[in-house]
DNA sequence: GCGAGTCACTGACGCGCGTAAGTTGAGCGA
DNA sequence: TCGCTCAACTTACGCGCGTCAGTGACTCGC
């Protein structure tokens, strides 16, 4: 209908559809509260930008004002999952609240394209899932753009804002399975080097947990994603040969839950009776599995509030709140554990 | 380190270290081939930039130069599963070889954000991957924004760029079923409305598939993501009264195929035995069900590029493809079907 | 009737950048 | 020696907006 080829309406062109000056129209616009406008003219002027479909350039906005409204979120190059979708969900409506907006970028480090954002897109706090290399983290830092590292491995990240909660998933597993006589328990980390640091986090979570119920160490076996390398953990967790056997395992994610049930079936035994298993996240599958899984599901929504509140702080110039953040965990008991 | 109220490194600042005017340094850092810089400068102009940490402003660079280098995809509020996220990844890359970079942005239907997300991003092109309002469609395009629509509900888009893949994974399932002596399908939806429409693209594509081949129409029941209701659905197809019963079922997706192994087992039932069951997207649970799940895997890496070429070619004013996709889809037969 | 004080509004500047249109000086042939 | 070309710059304008410092027209109290 319209050329597409034309020049864009600015606010010029509604100052004098409305017959005032682009000032006032900045003004109506921007409902400054410094500025007294009467009824009458606001009108006149919200009309005539409505009647020319005019929408404020947000480049020119942004350099007049100095900041821009918006939030980004740094994804690493993990298979996102269920969680991490939701968790994004919950922030992107939790940063809206704040006035702001949230635009996601996945940055695959390995092809050195996350600098680039930097000139792409100018935000006022960035939200970093993990997975970014010194340099990146030193480049936001340089750039004066606050950051909220959050899932990073540890010693790397100068705050890291859910480690507690991780750590609190992990004391619910290991809780629940010693709860139900569970002594010498196993972890299942992963063998996807994307996701290491990722699953060191939960592991440290689940030795601590051991360590404060004296329990043993847990015993550690990567699951891979395939029935028959995972039978192969489950066999090396059942016989072992110094000590108890393994008789539960945490698993780092549902995803790797599921492996170890399809372990377990592909030797002809079952959870719990021959093995314990319970997961983290409570992805759809899970209670679909057989047996149903058991696992630990993290109050995604009061994180994503939580790390919503971290940034407009920091971008604030705020201080932020201490290393700890709202700790929401749920046990979901199906039949796995 | 830095003190981080500090006024802003701009190109005049760059231009004074470097002892030459901001134009050269413009020139310089774009790399501008219309003009003949000699090393000695051009050297002195990057120095001078790297050593006080010049980073142009991106409100700056796009108000100048009238488009911004950004590639905007809109995610309605489905859940993100595992393909979504990595098509995304896909995408991301495949825009970053045309020069550009892609961002995302959740947009909550019903929170009526859609809109608001024009005055914070100004991208040269829109991937919309589904569930936008009428409004907010021609919202997009009375902005002149350049959008690729793939996903959306069949009749509502002008361009419905996978629409093709769309058919041709169903035609895959149902040529698999039909290849094992199965003449009676069921097509398995979703209870979830911000999936529906989604689920009736697959269903056409079934409905055609089963036309094309000369067998009946396919029995529509949705089935919810849980063990029980589903075993409602699977008891439905398997005691049909009128005409043959149903001995396979397309699921429009993995987790809904999921659902129906878990409905068959409460039955006392198995796959493919009692009812053969097709998924698609080889979600990570897929391989790791009981029994093993057969599904369809669309080559998402093919797609993504495939709509990167698309934005780049709208938003050049270049004429789009007519409405074909690549299709390239792959059948994995485990045991489920 | 007159200065002080609103009210409603406008003019003009600057944000940081790209880039068209000069300007300067060196090199070179006639 | 003079004019001409061309490399190597610089000067100046404009992108669209926010916002400060006015400015003229009106009251209002005395």
């Amino acid at each position: 209908m319209a050329n597409s080829a034309r020049r864009r309406v600015t606010s010029s062109d509604v100052a004098r559809e409305a017959g005032v000056s682009r000032a006032t129209v900045s003004y109506v616009l921007n409902a400054d509260p410094r500025q007294s406008i009467p009824e009458h003219t606001r009108r006149r002027v919200l009309e005539a930008a409505a009647r020319l479909n005019y929408l404020p350039s947000p480049a020119a906005r942004e350099l007049a004002r100095g900041s821009s409204d918006l939030v980004l979120c740094l994804l690493p190059d993990w298979p996102i999952g269920f969680s991490v979708g939701r968790l994004l969900e919950h922030l992107s409506r939790a940063v809206a609240e704040h006035g702001l907006t949230l635009v996601t970028h996945l940055a695959s480090v390995k092809d050195g394209l996350v600098q680039d954002i930097w000139r792409k897109v100018a935000p006022i706090g960035v939200v970093v899932m993990g997975g970014l290399s010194d340099a990146d983290r030193t480049a936001i830092q340089a750039a004066g753009i606050q950051a909220v590292h959050i899932l990073d491995e540890p010693g790397t990240a100068e705050h890291n804002e859910m480690r507690l909660s991780q750590m609190e998933i992990s004391r619910v597993q290991v809780a629940h399975l010693a709860g139900a006589g569970h002594r010498r328990l196993g972890f299942a980390g992963t063998d996807d080097e994307r996701l290491a640091g990722f699953a060191q986090l939960r592991l440290d979570g689940v030795r601590g947990a051991c360590e404060d119920l004296g329990l043993p160490e847990p015993v550690v076996h990567p699951v891979p994603l395939d029935p028959e390398r995972a039978a192969a953990a489950v066999e090396a967790w059942r016989s072992r040969g110094d000590g108890e056997p393994v008789t539960a395992v945490c698993a780092y994610n549902d995803e790797t839950a599921l492996a170890i049930l399809a372990g377990l079936r592909r030797l002809g035994l079952t959870a719990p009776g021959d093995l314990a298993v319970i997961g983290v996240d409570d992805i759809p599958s899970a209670g679909l599995a057989d047996p149903p899984l058991s696992t630990v599901e993290l109050d995604l929504e009061a994180q994503a509030r939580f790390l919503a509140d971290e940034v407009v702080r920091a971008a604030g110039g705020m201080p932020r709140f201490p290393d700890v953040s709202p700790i929401s965990v749920r046990l979901i008991v199906r039949d796995s554990a």
